[in-house]
DNA sequence: GAGCACTGC
């Protein structure tokens, strides 16, 4: 995928043609001369030091000021730096990387940061900082050559000999690619270059199947995940000095549980860390932070001093304008509109200048995309041409690659039909115009039903305001949103945060695990309903995770240090009692119900769709979707001579297959450490030999242990009726098991979109589910 | 007969 947004860099000059002469655009005769030469930020001078400022004023674009501003208990400092000397440090002088990193917006701040860090004790500073202004790679340079940052030798409780404390700065990432190349960046700049060879460094990262941290790293980007998992043997982050967290407006579930530790070790016991206080740096690429001070500035943790400061910074970034543009009423068809200001924009706007529109999902965007083709060929010669080219995540790489190239022709404007892919993932280059349809298609678990719901819902302002900012990443930009202004004034300011939308199962077992005994009255940023922590709560000691008395078990323990979901722990941990004692099967199993999306790509049209299902006849297995994806995972292994050839065939996704491998590997190692498995396999490849029907029974009451919950009986007019609710569910037609009537399921997933879902499913007898029930 | 986007020592 291209260019991560993590990676800020400063807007790239697009290239461009210099044809000169006109257009005929709808018409009209344009002369395109003035059209192909980019704008650029404007270089100013400020205290002798060259920083670029927004162009063509200092003006915030038009989408941003239409914001409700935050209350900010403490202005901000952006005015009190009035001595910008430039200073360089060690490692970054005379770099050629400096002068890049003295333009960047947040350069002129680092005097203030270092000012503001230096004091914090329990207080934490919060920098707002829009994309570009970059944050990201240059706070953990400002801060880590500070005395405070040094590793400390001290006396911890419990303890005979000497303890260190602190010496690095943890920055977090949402995601692994971010994690992974700001580090590249970071160490570049500070020329410390990553990687094998080099084992002392400034600069490291660790992230799942991938960790370079060098002897001596000072710096250390993490994903969120990671992050957490470090937290289960260092409840104190010991190691560290000070923790960033980036990008907590994405508001993770893993950023939430991040916080609420973070604020416990700030207003916890300070013996633990040896007195040397963790500094806690959070950073926000919007300026909806309201709830983020609230929640660090009240201590709300019983017993403890009073409230905390939250400083606040802001920084701007390098966004160029984009004016909005608002439907004057509701509009009565979404796809209609979108077309007709699509088929608008491409007459009436200045070439060169793409759109991207946001669409609800891959079915309106195909749609969309065929009609734009038929109208692309009902374009009079002489005018610029119009291409289509989808962006969603199913899409494979070559054919999201697409959508980031410039048009093959001059004179042809690109549209990029995407998903919310593009609001944040990814950035398309060359879009000059957004056309924004106000919706997204969001997924919500109904804790009361147990099943998710995958339905468009309204974005909010937030997202609003991130979509229309695609469209003034190179130069001023329209955005065009198909609704009106009023119905954009009832959008809520933000998204709702993950841990509001998802089964907080996984969240409630890291809590326990991480010794929160009353997870009730844990600090979240935003609580979820209290009964769906109970509902957690019963599913956990179901999953034999608790005891009684609500304490964690030591198979809640073992649980919660694998990378599975609770309950697909669970079913590990039944692999290797002696009842069942197929260990190996489970992972191979759970390596590719786990590797991302389905390993199983779709195929279109009917004829491919034929053919595929031809080559997949040797995988496919009736007792389910497990054991298929278990057995795909012994042909694939003991595949000796073309492995990407066999994926093809059979339309398998090889990133995901690999990374089904990656996983394989990690589960098989920890279950050695964990003890439960008594040697390591034989490497591939092995002979493969199809799996047993008792065999594959055994696996099946181990998923079982897992998924009693999630079982469903065939009911007299041939449809399966759920165990627990007594819901109506349809086997969805990526399962092999689609169209066939067994007396009972058990399905992995449950999802409502047009009808309510069971996915990954497996045959089962009904005597099965008592049996897993009653325990 | 169908899938917003991410992610884990």
């Amino acid at each position: 995928m291209a260019a991560p947004n993590a990676a800020e860099h400063a807007p790239k000059r697009r290239k461009t043609r210099q044809d000169s002469g006109s257009v005929t655009i709808g018409g009209k005769t344009i002369s395109v001369a003035g059209y192909l030469t980019s704008a650029r930020p404007k270089q100013v001078e400020a205290n002798g030091l060259k920083s670029t400022l927004q162009a063509p004023s200092q003006e915030q674009p038009s989408n941003v000021t239409s914001q409700p501003q935050q209350s900010t208990k403490k202005p901000s400092f952006e005015s009190s730096g009035t001595n910008n000397k430039s200073r360089n440090p060690r490692g970054a002088k005379d770099h050629p990387l400096l002068k890049a990193r003295r333009e960047l917006p947040i350069w002129q701040h680092q005097d203030e940061i270092r000012t503001v860090v230096k004091r914090l004790g329990t207080d934490v500073i919060v920098i707002v900082g829009e994309t570009g202004s970059g944050k990201s790679t240059q706070v953990p340079q400002f801060l880590y050559q500070e005395s405070w940052c040094k590793r400390h030798k001290v006396k911890l409780p419990g303890r005979e000999e000497d303890g260190y404390v602190g010496g690095m700065i943890a920055i977090t990432q949402p995601r692994r690619v971010a994690a992974t190349t700001l580090a590249h960046r970071v160490s570049t700049e500070a020329g410390t270059p990553l990687g094998k060879g080099r084992p002392d460094g400034l600069v490291g990262y660790s992230v799942r199947f991938d960790h370079q941290v060098p002897r001596g790293a000072r710096i250390k980007f993490l994903t969120e995940g990671t992050l957490l998992q470090e937290l289960l043997r260092d409840p104190y982050l010991r190691q560290y000095s000070a923790v960033v967290i980036d990008e907590i407006h994405e508001r993770s579930l893993d950023v939430d549980l991040l916080a609420g530790f973070l604020k416990q070790i700030l207003f916890g016991d300070k013996t633990q860390r040896g007195g040397v206080p963790l500094k806690v740096i959070i950073m926000s690429a919007t300026a909806e932070v309201g709830v983020i001070q609230e929640f660090f500035g009240n201590a709300a943790i019983p017993g403890k001093e009073k409230a905390s400061n939250v400083e606040l910074l802001r920084i701007r970034g390098r966004q160029f304008p984009v004016t909005i543009l608002y439907e004057p009423r509701p509009v009565a068809d979404l796809q209609d509109a979108l077309l007709k200001k699509i088929f608008k924009i491409h007459v009436e706007e200045p070439l060169p200048g793409d759109i991207l529109a946001f669409l609800n999902g891959q079915e309106d965007i195909e749609s969309a995309q065929r009609l734009i083709e038929e109208y692309a060929t009902s374009l009079a010669s002489n005018v610029p041409k119009i291409i289509a080219v989808p962006l969603y995540g199913q899409l494979s790489i070559e054919a999201q690659r697409v959508a980031f190239l410039p048009a093959k022709s001059p004179l042809t404007r690109k549209v990029v039909l995407a998903t919310n892919i593009a609001e944040t993932s990814v950035t398309v280059p060359g879009v000059r115009y957004v056309v924004d349809c106000g919706k997204a298609k969001v997924k919500q678990y109904r804790p009361r039903l147990g099943m998710e719901s995958l339905l468009a819902k309204p974005i909010s302002k937030s997202s609003a305001v991130q979509r229309a900012g695609r469209a003034g990443r190179e130069g001023p930009g329209k955005c065009f949103r198909l609704y009106t202004e009023d119905a954009f004034d009832s959008l809520e300011d933000s998204d709702l945060p993950e841990i509001l939308r998802n089964d907080v199962l996984g969240a409630v077992l890291t809590m326990k695990a991480r010794g929160i005994q009353d997870v009730l009255s844990f600090p979240l940023i935003d609580a979820p309903e209290p009964a769906a922590i109970e509902m957690a709560l019963l599913h956990l000691h179901f999953l034999g995770a608790l005891a009684d008395d609500g304490t964690i078990t030591p198979a809640g323990e073992m649980m919660a240090r694998f990378p599975l979901s609770a309950p697909l722990g669970a079913v590990l941990l039944a692999a290797s009692g002696p009842e069942f004692d197929c260990v190996l099967e489970v992972i191979d199993a759970i390596s590719c119900l786990t590797s991302g999306d389905d390993i199983f790509m779709h195929v279109q049209s009917e004829e491919a769709a034929e053919e595929v299902e031809s080559y997949r006849k040797d995988i496919q297995r009736r007792e389910g979707d497990i054991i298929t994806y278990l057995t795909t995972m012994q042909m694939y292994t003991a595949e000796n001579s073309d492995r990407m050839e066999w994926c093809k065939k059979r339309k398998i996704n090889i990133r995901n297959m690999k990374q089904a491998l990656n996983i394989r590997r990690q589960l098989r190692g920890m279950c050695l450490k964990e003890k439960l498995l008594s040697e390591m396999p034989a490497p591939d490849p092995q002979p493969f030999t199809p799996l047993s029907p008792e065999k594959a029974e055994s696996v099946i009451k181990c998923f079982l242990r897992g998924f009693a919950m999630r079982t469903a009986m065939l009911a007299p007019d041939g449809s399966f009726v759920t165990v627990h609710g007594k819901h109506v569910v349809a086997i969805h037609p990526s399962s092999v098991m689609h169209g066939q009537k067994k007396e009972a399921i058990m399905f992995l997933e449950h999802v409502y979109t047009n009808k309510n879902y069971a996915k990954k499913v497996s045959a089962i007898q009904a005597a099965w589910i008592a049996e897993a029930l009653g325990r």
